[in-house]
DNA sequence: AAACCCTACCCTCACGTCAGGGTAGGGTTC
DNA sequence: GAACCCTACCCTGACGTGAGGGTAGGGTTT
């Protein structure tokens, strides 16, 4: 019932002494959630979008990722402010994915995602918009600051009216 | 049909002559959109929630705004980083207005918000929760740029790769 | 008549939340 | 030692929400 409210906090899996089957194999979710600060719906729904997809499932359909997969959604997290939809971050940690996994060697294609000269120039793209949502990242900082310490300035002065 | 395509990019109005009406009383909705750089849809829609609520009408309907208007807008767009919901920015802006208009005199109150210690109690609150929302706000753009590194890092690997 | 505006409505995205049910693993009772 | 129970954790829908985007169809201003 209630059981979503304890969403991170409280679903470390270190509560009896199951351990969720250790941690060299595979964790789940609960596990997961705390050590990348995501809500369990959210990682959820990171798999209804394919987005971060856990390597496996365990026989009674809990979900159960690896190392990997954490490592997938932390990089997910890193790339969330920078306002890409799901979608698009899942066509880049793809196609980072097949450039790491192909690696120096001839990429022979499998002709569904085009090869590295694609895969390249997609990421490219990815990289110049991820500056471009940095600046406007710290145009955002700047705007929220300055509104922060006006608000600071108001309430000061204020104070100093209800105080003299 | 596809008038908010040209959102504040070509709204300026300052095509023809007519100006709506001249400056120094109100402008409609497009130069606002110009000069704020939000949209038409999320000027309008501010109007829906009350958050900004234009001074006049047109007698056919049109929205008239006044610069204090605009300036409402410029708070908004200021505080929007910050990710409060627009209610809590209503409840922010009308606090702070209230403060402002009363001034230095004893409120006298009206029983529907509270008397100026309520008002500064609630400011004091929001510049609470502004100021840490700056703090995630850093912690995302360190996020954000570290994984921009990352990528760019990346790709001048596999370049190397290539390039080699 | 061109440029601008209006309302009303449906659509999207990334989750939050609720409701009901299943699993894992250990303890208790007979 | 089998049946039962307990707690903690997990599952799948399905619906709700917040902040707008987009479109249709029509009115207004100049």
């Amino acid at each position: 019932m209630d059981e979503d409210r304890n969403r991170a906090e409280d679903a470390s899996g270190s509560g009896n002494g199951s351990g969720s089957g250790g941690k060299g194999g595979h964790m789940q979710i609960g596990e997961v959630a705390a050590r990348t600060e995501l809500s369990l719906r959210t990682i959820r729904h990171y798999e209804e979008t394919g987005l971060v997809v856990p390597s496996a499932r365990s026989r009674g359909g809990f979900r159960l990722y690896t190392e990997r997969d954490v490592a997938r959604l932390m990089v997910v997290r890193r790339m969330k402010p920078l306002g890409f939809t799901l979608d698009q971050m899942r066509e880049l940690l793809d196609a980072t994915d097949r450039l790491d996994a192909d690696g120096p060697y001839d990429d022979p294609g499998d002709g569904t995602t085009g090869g590295r000269p694609a895969l390249l120039a997609l990421v490219r793209g990815y990289e110049r918009s991820a500056a471009e949502q940095v600046d406007r990242l710290r145009v955002q900082l700047a705007r929220a600051e300055e509104f922060a310490h006006d608000l600071r300035t108001r309430l000061d002065a204020q104070a100093g009216l209800a105080g003299g």
